[in-house]
DNA sequence: CTGGGGATCGAG
DNA sequence: TCGATCCCCAGG
């Protein structure tokens, strides 16, 4: 494994800020899945995108839709929202603000740092830039899926740490991805660290 | 109950 | 460009 800096856990107050805020802070934290007692799969995070529920026509609490689905939108930030998409792959989400607000941060991809040789076996696939530039491959590679809806991530065994700094010159600011609400796709809610070559598309 | 649609991915 | 293949959820 390789030499790392003393793990540090965000405080849930991390998450209980201006989602858009979040969404760039992300860039650079540590997603940690601590699978069994034997296996942790983590990544840096490399891209991310706000969703700003009542203001956000493409965000699943829009425009105050509160179902058993998007009921954890409206928790607290500092919980996990997964939710299953297109009959095939998962999206892994961290609920941000107070409560009752309904925003979130789509996780969109990863730094593979740990447990690379699972992720390659559960992804059936090999190339390192292959295994998390996505949605969907993130939580295919860290075996995220439905019992890790509605986790409280400032804990095993889900959580996201702090990691070396990312300055402001490195984070790219775009339009989402998939985005079809027309009054919603030219939102600038994307973000990812410039240059990597771990994202899910320029 | 029904069926249209979806914050994706990878094969062809 | 398209199919996979489920679940959600609005509408009847």
């Amino acid at each position: 494994m390789l030499a790392r800096r003393k793990r540090k856990i965000l405080p849930l107050n991390f998450y209980r800020r201006a989602t858009d805020v979040v969404a760039r802070d992300l860039i650079g934290k540590i997603l940690v899945h601590q699978i069994d007692d034997q296996n942790v799969l983590s990544g840096r995070i490399v891209e991310t995108e706000a969703y700003l529920g009542a203001r956000d026509p493409a965000c699943h609490s829009y425009p105050e839709r509160r179902t058993e689905r998007t009921e954890v939108l409206f928790w607290p930030g500092g919980y996990s929202y997964v939710y299953f998409i297109y009959g095939v792959h998962f999206c892994f989400n961290v609920v941000t603000e107070k409560k009752d607000l309904g925003e979130a941060v789509l996780v969109r991809a990863l730094e593979p740092l740990e447990g690379i040789p699972l992720m390659q076996k559960r992804r059936k696939v090999q190339k390192i830039e292959q295994l998390c530039s996505g949605p969907g491959k993130l939580c295919q590679a860290l075996r995220i899926g439905r019992q890790e809806n509605r986790l409280k991530l400032n804990q095993p065994p889900l959580w996201i740490e702090d990691g070396p700094p990312v300055k402001d010159q490195d984070v790219v600011t775009t339009t989402r991805i998939g985005i079809a609400q027309k009054e919603a796709k030219d939102f600038p809610l994307r973000f990812y660290l410039r240059g990597s070559k771990h994202i899910s598309k320029l």
